[in-house]
DNA sequence: AAGTATGGATAGTGGGACTCTCCACTATCT
DNA sequence: AGATAGTGGAGAGTCCCACTATCCATACTT
């Protein structure tokens, strides 16, 4: 890490300032390299933007937030934010996410922002003609559940909220890419015993 | 779309021109508008860029290549190619990734970019201080099979070879999105449930 | 004939993540 | 003590990327 990029991070709030010993020396500690590994993370990994790890960091100061709560922020903060995309089939799409998390019996707002990341996406699949994509979305969603009971069971271990809080925002944007690249995988297993030919 | 764009897409290579009726005008058939919409859902919710989608279309229009070759193209061309980030523990992920692959039996290259990047992704954990975030991967990789084995279930329907390229494309991309997006419903609702106060 | 649109090509725009440069001052080397 | 290197702070500049604007000669439209 270059020094005018950790500066550059401590005035886009990423990182707090170094404690000044004197008008031009901070010492930084510990916790600042942590923040800074966290937020490399988030970024090299995630893919997020410097705005969302600015959203996302201030949540995970707040120590007035309950721990549901920041979760939720975190997920909300998390989400990928397709292009604006507005399209029209929006509004069937919306619907078909309620339905799904009322008959999946989620206690989730159907109003938040991964329902609305789902809606966009399948109004996408719609529009780009492979609308019956959707038959899979019932093995996706049992995947899901089964993906976020370990994600849950992971950060039930760490009981300290600071450890707690990195290990969900960790878990949830890495996980991601993690699970990505693990899809990959075996749909290249899977491919090869479909398709593949001899050698 | 906007006439401009759709010229910065030809010239990009993400379209193919029009057919010339004169010299300065040609005609546009469904089936650009269908790669439109190919090229947007990839651009807006796979989150590609211009260049990655430039080296799936090239492959999708490839009539020498194989299912399966073509399977691998995409899946590695649509890997979201973390940042550089060569890190130091990657060796070491680099070897559980390949465990991984031996252990699961999948038919799958350790030196692949789905591997690379899984490997990549661990590494980060491990420096971030989350190693131990490595508990819940047997977790993710049975949920990623599951997957996997649905998303080959439904491109199985397709038959003509255009219709079952662009499936696996869009069902790779898009289908990361939705997952992600249920991934978080399904989270908060599993969060509610164990952290959620009254009300 | 007037007005508008098109294909093609080059240059410019706006946003995002840095990176450079300056400044006055401090630490450290010798 | 003097030379050299480094620091925090802040504005400007750079680079990349997905567009967008402008030009031009020509071709549809009315």
């Amino acid at each position: 890490m270059s020094v005018p990029t950790i500066k550059f991070y401590v005035r886009e709030g990423l990182l707090p300032a170094g404690e000044l010993t004197s008008p031009n020396q901070a010492s930084y500690g510990e916790a600042h390299v942590q923040r800074l590994r966290l937020v490399r993370a988030l970024l090299d990994v995630g893919g997020l933007s410097v705005a969302s790890i600015r959203e996302v960091i201030v949540a995970v100061d707040d120590p007035e937030r309950s721990v549901h709560k920041l979760l939720g922020t975190v997920a909300g903060g998390l989400v990928p934010s397709y292009g604006r995309e507005p399209g029209d089939g929006i509004e069937e799409a919306r619907k078909q996410v309620a339905a799904l998390i009322t008959s999946r019996g989620w206690r989730a707002n159907p109003g938040s922002p991964a329902a609305e990341a789902l809606a966009v996406a399948l109004a996408a699949l719609e529009e780009a003609g492979h609308g019956a994509f959707t038959e899979v979305l019932g093995a996706y969603a049992d995947a899901a559940e089964a993906v976020a009971r370990a994600d849950l069971g992971y950060v039930a271990h760490n009981v300290a909220r600071e450890q707690l809080v990195e290990s969900v925002v960790v878990g949830t944007v890495v996980g991601d890419a993690i699970f990505s690249a693990l899809r990959r995988l075996a749909q290249t297993d899977a491919s090869d015993r479909m398709f593949g030919e001899a050698t």
